[in-house]
DNA sequence: TTCTAAAATGCAATCGATTGCGCATAAAAC
DNA sequence: GTTTTATGCGCAATCGATTGCATTTTAGAA
């Protein structure tokens, strides 16, 4: 049926020599004649043949192909680090097979076995919200398939990641609503079991600590950080007895919600209340005003998990030692942070 | 090196039987006995036996993956039509591979072709803005893959597609507009090559002609439908002796562009000019007015793509009869064109 | 011209699962 | 009690590329 279906032995017979050589033509390898060479690759063009990965897979029990995890692809954060991955990846020669979880802890795990017996030769990977339990993940770590988590990690877990360094985003962002005059400035947090908010309270903490602000307890809203979150936990602070004068949350559509809330209450950003988020997502400077953000460089961040698949499978004998990589993230200024001085 | 690495044959061996017993056990074969096969799936259990699905694909000639092709993945239509096709593709034990174009022609030739080298049963794409050659499509569906096409189709190509009315979408939107006063309305699309851009500006023209309004050559303005473009396009409208009351823009960003340099000149939006887009992305409903847009179901779009590539792999020797499936649109109506009647 | 080392290629096994065919054994039919 | 017919399972080939080892060919040395 299928056309062009070609294989090595169809090249082999056509030129009266064995797939062996063919194969090693192919592949270019030393102890095959030039000519040999390009007659092989002369008629491997001519009957347009395309070879059988599945085929070399099995053989070399490889396939080339890198899965990734991510919660969801529809946030540029997620698919920017997969653009970083794949721009790494593709140069060599290793294909990429995205998958999402949905933040589900059970697709999660069968999205690893799945990805196991596709043979994939690693797994780059940030976890559900709601993972507590990563035997998953270390179950493909020694199985010899090199397992790289990145944003959402977990220091405890004996594989490579890379990470921003939340705490200096979080810092960053909240010294500068200090320096824009705020004294009384909420943060929007989620689940302390994940290391990034954990981080990003802590620099927000030490930045008031550092100006010699009070820490409030009132003023730390934990929730999923979605926009409707981010609406609801600014209702919160409004309805404190003194309510804020500048928010940081510690994503994006927490602030996105914030700002509408505040918008709704006609209270004045940034005049009233400076705003600034995490995360760079497209819509932040579309708002008006723009939102000030935390850049996370997503694009770096896949370059460098790639980096550090490719590294990884190329030491795969030798001891591993996994390693952190820790990349700094950037506070963008826009509009909803920057007051007039 | 690999714990756990074992095979059939490990099983068969534990158990004084054959692979072929084994696989035919695993597989429910018919022709095994009820006691073996519980003593298989026990044994596979125990030794914690993970199929190797390169191997089965090797044999089988089918990889039991799904190739996707977007331009990018960071766009809630494209994502959310991943969704789609991952939610029935799932359930009948495919996988997706899902690759990023980028708009680049040469990278979606590339792509298709590593699809077919990687044995890909099937490929969903919606190709690049540049593509005008189709043989790599054509290449894949010779080969007996079925090659299911969305939203940027092409109809004189012989393979299934799936799109949206896109006609009847423009024709709503701009029908909306008019009722809600608009006289004047200006219309931003792009490369009439494409279909869709086509069809929503032939939906936008019998919506006028119904309604008796002027066709004015000067409101349409021809783009690339980013941001920017959006920008200047309004930029260019608002010069013209006569600006327009109302905009329906064939992209989300463009409106979104649209909005903001309204918001510069301090037009009233809706009441001076009221905006309609293309294509339900997250920020319409995030800006300030919330901006009405036609939503285009792509959730359902990657369902029905997933279907049909279903039926295809089912009826692979019957002759194929390509089929077009036409979802309709919804217009969602949001502030942006809502004025207080 | 004969011998040896090097270069070029072939042979056959391998990767792991699948499957058509065939051979037993057991159950059913006559 | 013999012939059919199921039933349960094994044998061996297959998918296509790769590779260690063996063999042939060629070139160079003696």
């Amino acid at each position: 049926m299928r056309k062009g279906k070609y294989t090595i032995h169809d090249i082999a017979e056509k030129l009266n020599i064995t797939a062996s050589t063919v194969s090693r033509a192919l592949n270019d390898h030393p102890r095959i004649s030039e000519a040999t060479k390009k007659a092989v690759r002369k008629a491997a063009e001519k009957l347009n043949y395309q070879p059988n990965h599945i085929a070399a897979a099995l053989r070399n029990g490889k396939s080339n192909i890198i899965g990734i995890i991510v919660p969801t692809v529809n946030r540029s954060f997620f698919s920017s680090v997969v653009r970083g991955i794949e721009e790494i990846a593709n140069d060599s020669r290793y294909n990429v097979m995205i998958c999402q979880t949905n933040d589900d802890y059970e697709k999660e795990v069968a999205t690893v076995n799945a990805l196991l017996n596709a043979r994939v030769d690693g797994i780059i990977a940030s976890f559900a919200k709601q993972t507590r339990d990563f035997s998953h993940f270390l179950k493909a770590h020694e199985k010899g398939v090199p397992v790289i988590l990145f944003d959402r990690s977990n220091d405890e877990l004996e594989v490579s990641q890379v990470v921003i360094d939340d705490y200096l985003g979080a810092y960053k962002a909240t010294e500068h609503l200090i320096q824009q005059g705020c004294t009384r400035i909420a943060h929007f947090t989620s689940i302390q079991k994940l290391s990034i908010y954990r981080e990003r309270l802590r620099g927000y903490k030490e930045a008031l600590q550092a100006h010699k602000l009070p820490f409030d307890e009132n003023l730390i809203v934990e929730s999923n950080l979605q926009l409707e979150d981010g609406r609801s936990s600014t209702r919160q602070v409004l309805a404190l007895p003194q309510p804020p004068d500048g928010i940081f949350s510690a994503s994006a559509l927490g602030i996105m919600g914030a700002l509408q809330v505040l918008k709704e209450h006609n209270i004045k950003v940034p005049q009233q209340v400076a705003l600034v988020g995490f995360s760079n997502e497209a819509f932040t400077e579309l708002t008006e005003p723009s939102l000030s953000s935390v850049e996370q460089h997503s694009m770096r961040i896949g370059n460098t998990a790639a980096e550090i698949f490719l590294e990884e499978i190329e030491n795969r004998n030798k001891t591993f030692i996994p390693q952190k990589v820790v990349l700094k993230p950037e506070l963008i200024i826009r509009q909803s942070s920057l007051r007039k001085s």
